[in-house]
DNA sequence: CAGATATGTTAGATGAGCTTTCATATGGAC
DNA sequence: GTCCATATGAAAGCTCATCTAACATATCTG
């Protein structure tokens, strides 16, 4: 495209407008500008093109033979751009919201929250992906990410959702009343893994405990963990606050507890502009967050 | 149409053009302005429609995917834009040029220079309407009139051309070498005039001789006037300029002349700007008139 | 690693485009 | 005709959108 040549695009929109209305004055309101702006804009249009457009009578105004010419292909060149604009935005707010997160977040946090959510905003459709995986968050792929972590992700942008410790957890059932000193003496029991993910050992390894092939893991779908959990099939680790309950209850028994700063689930989206629905859900998880722990 | 909620088409631009080019840099010399320019622009854009167009990746740009739809559907509105530019120039530039004047100015004046314009200006079509009647200057239709006057017509321009007296003229071997005190006196002549126009009565009751039935007039088309005046058939009144040749070598002589300030042939024009043939037109006219009297 | 070539970001300059104001022109109501 | 409502025209001056300048950073190439 050679942009050589074109006058100035606000002339060109300022004629057109008065083309439109044969007036300036109408123009101007159309264009959301007073009258002299019109008239100076397509004077200068004129002065550019060295030809007369409009032809001004006292009151009212006629399109010159030329005047018209250009005013017809005018027309539709800014209708094709009102068009892009139009279709974009649509595009932008139809296009269904892809949130992806893990598992235990999805079936102990979201769920319980999300029809009211869609209750706000019917008009977004919601595409929730729950997976262990870390997924990239390719612009017009996935639109935001809910992770576990501390906020140290590069070239995201995270906002802490919910502050929350790591816990290692089994139920009163499984393991009694005992005192755990070491992580190495829990190995005796059964451990309860989402399939996909090794954060167990990865605990293991970081407390010093080396023999991660000694563990007994059974590894099952992630929105079934928690349920095992419970009913003492094996011990976890997860998130304090989606047990918190159970906890509280004695139902279940912390054994270990990562009490590292910032520790939580994160928001995390692409830097740079939201699109509109983005915004919304984002807002939407923070008021939640905030109301309802 | 309605302009609202249509982002600055500065920015529309300047999107486009880095759409095109993938590069601020590129973008910006195509724009002839400076890569920041282009990147704020683009990022005004961005904020306005609440999206991101354009993934930055240190060296080197990508549209997204939003970006993408968005700039397919710009190009094809902008081009339509330069579309109507271009086809509004050359329209403006190969449309004929129409010039109106009396035949008389056509005959002594402007026939024998014609082929220098035609000349110098090729590309230009000149349509040429030697008539009597006074052409209106409307849009579209004729660029400019030559006309005999004193440059004080309403609503147009008007530039003195040639400066030339009104004069009554005949040939020696018509009216002989008498002195002709009183205008009535020529009653007694036969008189040539140009079809359609009645100039001589009109002198006649301006010099307070009323009896204009008795006037002896041959109508003749115009470019047969001032042969019919060189051969004798009879008087006539004509711009001085054209009989100034016979007037030297005493073939003709002057009866009366009207010395009032200001007469003369007129470049006459519609307010407001020439397009470029009728500029060239008249800048012509007026080179000639200067060098050539 | 140095050099060439991108983009990012900010502060500050500039001018396109705007509003304001007053003058003028026109048409309709009376 | 006069008055009033509603146009455009022209000029002065303001202001904010847009640009440049300058420097930092990132990436590819030789």
């Amino acid at each position: 495209m050679d942009w050589r040549g074109i006058p100035s695009l606000n002339s060109l929109r300022a004629f057109s407008a008065v083309a439109d209305a044969l007036s300036f004055s109408h123009a101007g309101r159309a264009l959301n500008v007073s009258h002299a702006a019109v008239s100076q804009q397509v004077r200068a249009l004129e002065k550019h093109l060295g030809a007369t457009l409009v032809t001004r009578d006292g009151r009212g105004l006629a399109l010159t033979a030329e005047g018209a010419l250009l005013a017809t292909h005018l027309e539709d060149a800014f209708q094709s751009i009102r068009r892009a604009v139009d279709l974009f935005a649509e595009e932008e707010q139809s296009r269904p919201l892809k949130v992806t997160m893990t598992p235990t977040f999805a079936v102990s946090w979201l769920m319980p929250r999300i029809s009211d959510f869609r209750l706000d905003h019917p008009d977004i459709e919601l595409m929730l992906n729950p997976t262990a995986e870390v997924v990239d968050l390719r612009p017009g792929d996935t639109d935001v990410a809910i992770r576990f972590g501390r906020g140290e992700w590069a070239g995201v942008e995270a906002e802490q959702l919910l502050a929350t410790n790591f816990v290692v957890v089994a139920a009163r059932s499984l393991v009694g009343d005992n005192e755990f000193q070491d992580p190495e003496s829990l190995l005796q029991f059964p451990w309860l893994q989402e399939l996909g993910t090794n954060e167990v050992s990865m605990w293991m390894q970081r407390q010093g405990v080396i023999a991660a092939r000694k563990l007994n893991v059974t590894h099952l779908p992630g929105y079934m963990v928690l349920d095992g959990l419970r009913r003492g099939d094996g011990i976890s680790a997860t998130a304090r606050a989606f047990v918190e309950t159970d906890i509280q209850t004695g139902h279940l028994r912390v054994l270990f507890e990562d009490e590292r700063p910032g520790s939580g689930y994160y928001i995390v989206t692409r830097p740079g502009m939201m699109r509109p629905p983005l915004k919304a859900f984002v807002s939407w998880l923070k008021r939640h967050a905030r109301f309802h722990g």
